[in-house]
DNA sequence: CGTATTATTTGGTAGGACCAATATAGAATG
DNA sequence: CATTCTATATTGGTCCTACCAAATAATACG
């Protein structure tokens, strides 16, 4: 690690906040006054912030009352962190779909127990928007509308799951991976469908509070879809 | 989103790297260069780049022909959030624990498959420190030594799978975690032999390259694992 | 008492100066 | 000519000082 200045005071205060001396919530000093404390300059002192606010450790607020208050990252610091890697290309598809298929059917199986009733009703509506799209009274299917509800279905079952971690990894993964899979060619309407019949012995196991055979429908489900894009 | 300066050049410059118009590699122009092209002050452009930095999309260099270079974030970025978010108690424990479930008897399934003769040899060497700490010839056990010895097995495992989501996850759940987990009543001398046991078991299967075997026993070693932890 | 005005605190931006690291070009030396 | 040493230019890192803009508290006023 290069030991610059503002690094040494990022570590400092980094390795306090995480030593729990200061909890979350705290109000940190104001810009000047950390300045005189640590004597160094304003300039790097607000560096340093900086660094932490993009990190998601503290959040900073302009005004009388204002300042640098302490905030334990959430799960979205995960999600963003996860998109920024995808986004760049930094981890291959095939490993992203890995994941997908380690991640999602313990999702669906803790789901199963845990979804309250509103949110598996949250779970029908999203399938019906699905299948809505799929079929508008003749029309062509509304491919963008049912990406969307695709991407939300598998969502809600993470959220549904009730853990922090696996919704937030998820939700990092999503977005990603369906727009890699959205090849016409690849998706006619004969996997369309079968796409939503997926869902639906998804949705129905969920909803029976099986947690094992959502997991195991769920794993089907997304073999199947690897199988198709691994045919390009 | 607050729309100050920073935050739109920050977004600016984020978004031409992630659509590819700044690939890896590239150096940006001088802070000082960037000032006048964007219309704003020197402080300005380092706050922005210096956000950038620590989400690991650039990394700057001090010197003539220094600069700031475009880097994809790799899955080190993934690893230090989780650790960060854990590690300010963002995430209850038993979602840590389930998201473990989901994730190392895959890579062990994984693993089994293609990790390297190398790779394995090297799981072995771990395993043997990991028999050594237990019992350093009738010396109480070394706790550090075994408590390493066990995260880097699993780290290894994951790292087996030659799946860069998968360890990088893993990665950042595993120290944490173990830190949580070092309590010396709940891990008792035979807690401890049955850890090795369990480890020599989910070797075997992986050096016989059963894929399947592999991930059920790391599963029922975790679920153990839980088990004990629950009790307290 | 309620409301509008003023003051004060605090982060955000600007722009200047200088330092420290680092690579390049040029000069001195064998 | 080759090598080594010495400027020297480039670039991020730090410091300073001033001022702006937002947000809240304190105060004056109807």
């Amino acid at each position: 690690m290069k030991t610059t200045e503002t690094s040494r005071f990022v570590a400092e205060l980094r390795s306090r906040i995480l030593d729990g001396t200061l909890p979350a919530g705290t109000r940190l000093d104001a810009e000047r006054e950390l300045a005189v404390h640590y004597e160094l300059s304003r300039s790097t002192i607000r560096a340093g912030l900086q660094a932490l606010a993009s990190e998601g450790m503290i959040q900073r607020k302009i005004g009388r009352n204002g300042g640098s208050f302490v905030t334990t990252p959430k799960g979205d610091s995960i999600t963003s962190s996860l998109q920024l890697v995808i986004g760049t290309g930094g981890i291959a598809e095939r490993d992203l779909m890995e994941t997908r298929l380690a991640i999602e059917p313990h999702c669906a199986e803790l789901a199963a127990t845990r979804m309250s009733g509103e949110e598996i009703d949250k779970l029908s509506a999203i399938q019906s928007e699905m299948t809505a799209a799929i079929r508008p009274v003749g029309n062509p299917t509304d491919r963008p509308a049912f990406l969307r509800a695709n991407a939300d279905f598998h969502l809600h079952i993470a959220l549904g799951s009730h853990n922090q971690a696996l919704s937030a990894i998820l939700k990092g993964l999503i977005g990603p991976i369906e727009a890699l899979t959205d090849d016409p060619h690849l998706l006619g309407p004969g996997q369309l469908r079968e796409l939503v019949q997926a869902h639906e012995h998804i949705f129905s196991a969920v909803k029976s509070r099986d947690g094992f055979r959502a997991a195991d429908v769920m794993r089907k489900h997304l073999r199947a879809h690897i199988q198709l894009s691994s045919e390009r």
